[in-house]
DNA sequence: TTGAAAGCGCTAACAA
DNA sequence: TTGTTAGCGCTTTCAA
C-alpha cells in the first residue's frame, strides 16, 4: 500500500499536511483537502496504524484472554466487550488459554510485544504472570492480586441463590455438582451454596466435583458415575451445559423432572429455553459485565486511579420448568 | 517498556548486536548473548512486534471477520483456526460483522490499516468491499469473485443429504425451514433438498424461510407461525438450534419425535445431543475447514499461487433419536 | 563478530 | 496555512 509521502507528492503537498488531514490536528485549507481526498482515492490508502502506534507509543488494541470461545458464556463475553471497546476505537486481539498455564504466558508474551493497550484476563491460570507487567490489566472472574481489578458475578450470592430455590420448592435431599476447583466461579458458587445449607437444619447437603466444565464428551461419563444420583430431590448444577447432561441422565433413568428430582443450573446459557423441560438456572448478567470491564479498561488505559478493586455482579434466578420453587432472586 | 537502545547500553554493545540476536540472524558472540539475557531479564524486555512490522512491511496478524462469535459453528470454526494459525505464530484480530454491511466495511478499513497479513472472511455481506484490497484474502461459504478462494460445506450435497435421510426413514410429506436467502449456505441447502426431492415422485415437499439464523428470540414467533407444521411428517431444519425450537414447538403441540414427525438438522452442534430426543444432524467438518483454510492463507500469503479456488468439503449423516432413517452418508 | 547509519511510515514541533 | 525535520523502535547493509 501506498504511504503518506507518495499522498503528499501526488497531491503535490507536504507529508505534514497530509497527517494533519488524516488526524484533524491543525490546519488544512480546503483546496488541500480536495488534493488529498483525491490522492487517497487514487492510491487506495490508509493511513498505517502500525507506524501510528510506534510514534504515540500507544495502541488502540485490547487483548482478550479467554478459556475457551466455543464456551457460551465466555464468547458472550467477548461479543459484548467486542463491541463496546469498538465504539471507543479499540481493536479486539483474541487469545484462547484453554485453560492452559503456557499458553497463557506465551499470549501475554505476544501481547506484550504488539504494546496492547490493555489486557483483559478471563479466568487466568497464572495470576503471577500479569503482576508485574507495565500494562493496564483487568481479571475476569480469577484474580490477579488485590491490587488489580476483579469482575465478576456475585457467584457466592448465586450460589446461596440456587439452594434456596431448590429448598423453598421443597427439595430437603440436595446435591450440588461443583465445577473444577481452579475455577474461581465454581468454588464460590459452592461456597454459597454451602452457606445457605448451614440455615436449614432440615436438608440434606452433598456435594460431588467434576474436573471437567463444559466438553460433554467428557461430562457424560463423570455424570453417569455419580452414584445414587436418583436420591435426590434437587440438584445444583454448577453450569447450564453439565446440568443439561444431568437432565438426559436422569431421563434415562427414568426420573421426572421437576417432579421426582429438581434442576438448577447456572449462567442462563441460551441452552436452557431449548431444553424440555426448560431449565431454570442462574443468570449472569453478561451486559453489566461486559460493560463494566470495558468501562474500567477504558479509564484505567486513561490513567485513572480506581480505588475500587473488585466488582461482583448480581446474579438472578431465572425460573423455569426443571424446579417447583417459586420465582426468587439472589438479592437478599 | 524499554527499547532496543536501552537494552544494548546495558549490555554495553551495539543495538545491531541485539537485533541479531532476537532475529537468530548472523552472528551474535556466546559473551554477547550473556549480556543481553541479563540485560532483557532485567528490563523486562520484548522487542517492539510494531516497529518490527513497519521496517519488514509485514505483520503476523490475521484478521476473523466472523457473523457473530456466539454462533456455535462460526466460533468452533474460529477456535480451530486461531489454534492453526497460532502454530504459525500468526496472532489473531476478530472481527464480529454481525451481518451488518456497514460494520464489515468499517472493520476492513482498520484491518488494513493494521496492514494485517490476511483476511478470512467469513459469510461476507459486502464481497465487493474485498475485491480491490491488496491483501490475501479468503472467502467462508459466501463468496466474493471468482478469482477469490472460497471454503465451505458443501451445503449442497448436506441439503441431498437430508432429504434423503428422511425419505428413507419413510417420510413422504417433507418440509424444509430454509434460513435467510443472503447466507449461500442455506440456499444451497435448499437447493440441494430441492433437487433431491425432484427424483421421489411420491415425495411431497414444502418450504418455509425464516429471516433469522440464530437468536431464540426471533425464532420462536417464526416457527410458531408455520401453519399446518403437524402436516408434515419430516422436517429439515436449516441449523441445529432452529431444529431445537422446531422440536420444542411441535412438543408443546402433542407431536411426538420422531414417531410423528422426524426431525433432522444441521451443523452438528453440541446441542444436538442434549436434546431429548436428540437431534439428528448434519455434521459441517469444521476441524478440516479450519485446517484448509489456515492452509490456504498461509500459502497465499507466502506468495503462492493457488489454482483451485473452490473448496467445498464432504458433510456427514450423524443419525440421532430425531428420525428413523438408516445410517447415510452425503457421499453419493 | 560488531556497530554506525540509513530507512521503514508516521507525528509534531517549529519556522516560514 | 504549510513544509522541513527530528525522532518513534526496529532491521539490515556495509565497513571495520
Amino acid at each position: 500500500m501506498a504511504n503518506i509521502r507518495e499522498i503528499a507528492k501526488r497531491a503535490g503537498i507536504g507529508i505534514a499536511t497530509v497527517s494533519r488531514y488524516f488526524n484533524d490536528s491543525g490546519y488544512v485549507s480546503e483546496e488541500s483537502r480536495e488534493k488529498i481526498r483525491k490522492a487517497v482515492e487514487e492510491l487506495d490508502y490508509t493511513p498505517n496504524a502500525l507506524a501510528r502506534a510506534i510514534f504515540k507509543k500507544n495502541t488502540k488494541i485490547i487483548g482478550l484472554m479467554i478459556p475457551n470461545i466455543t464456551n457460551p458464556f465466555f464468547n458472550q463475553m467477548v461479543s459484548e466487550m467486542e463491541k463496546l471497546f469498538r465504539k471507543q476505537n479499540y481493536t479486539i486481539i483474541l487469545c484462547n488459554t484453554d485453560d492452559d498455564k503456557e499458553k497463557e504466558q506465551f499470549h501475554i508474551e505476544t501481547l506484550r510485544s504488539y504494546r496492547v493497550a490493555g489486557i483483559v484476563a478471563m479466568r487466568t491460570m497464572t495470576p503471577e504472570s500479569y503482576r508485574n507487567i507495565d500494562i493496564p490489566v483487568i481479571a475476569f472472574e480469577n484474580q490477579i492480586s488485590p491490587e488489580h481489578i476483579t469482575v465478576a458475578s456475585d457467584n457466592y450470592k448465586g450460589g446461596m441463590a440456587a439452594f434456596k430455590h431448590l429448598y423453598d420448592g421443597g427439595c430437603r435431599k440436595i446435591l450440588h455438582i461443583q465445577g473444577p476447583e481452579v475455577f474461581i466461579a465454581t468454588t464460590e458458587r459452592l461456597r454459597g451454596f454451602i452457606e445457605a445449607s448451614k440455615k436449614k437444619k432440615d436438608a440434606l447437603v452433598d456435594v460431588v466435583k467434576l474436573e471437567t466444565d463444559f466438553h460433554i464428551k467428557s461430562l457424560e461419563p463423570a455424570i453417569e458415575n455419580i452414584k445414587n444420583i436418583t436420591d435426590y430431590d434437587g440438584i445444583f448444577v454448577f453450569n447450564d451445559i453439565s446440568a443439561a447432561v444431568v437432565m438426559k441422565h436422569l431421563h434415562d433413568l427414568g426420573v421426572r423432572i421437576p417432579e421426582q428430582t429438581q434442576i438448577i443450573g447456572f449462567d442462563n446459557s441460551f441452552l436452557g429455553e431449548l431444553l424440555l423441560p426448560s431449565l431454570t438456572t442462574i443468570d449472569q448478567p453478561i451486559k453489566q459485565l461486559g460493560k463494566i470491564t470495558t468501562d474500567l479498561m477504558i479509564r484505567l488505559i486513561n490513567g485513572e486511579e480506581i480505588d475500587q478493586k473488585e466488582y461482583y455482579l448480581k446474579t438472578t434466578v431465572i425460573k423455569r420448568s426443571s424446579t417447583l420453587g417459586k420465582i426468587a432472586t439472589s438479592k437478599e
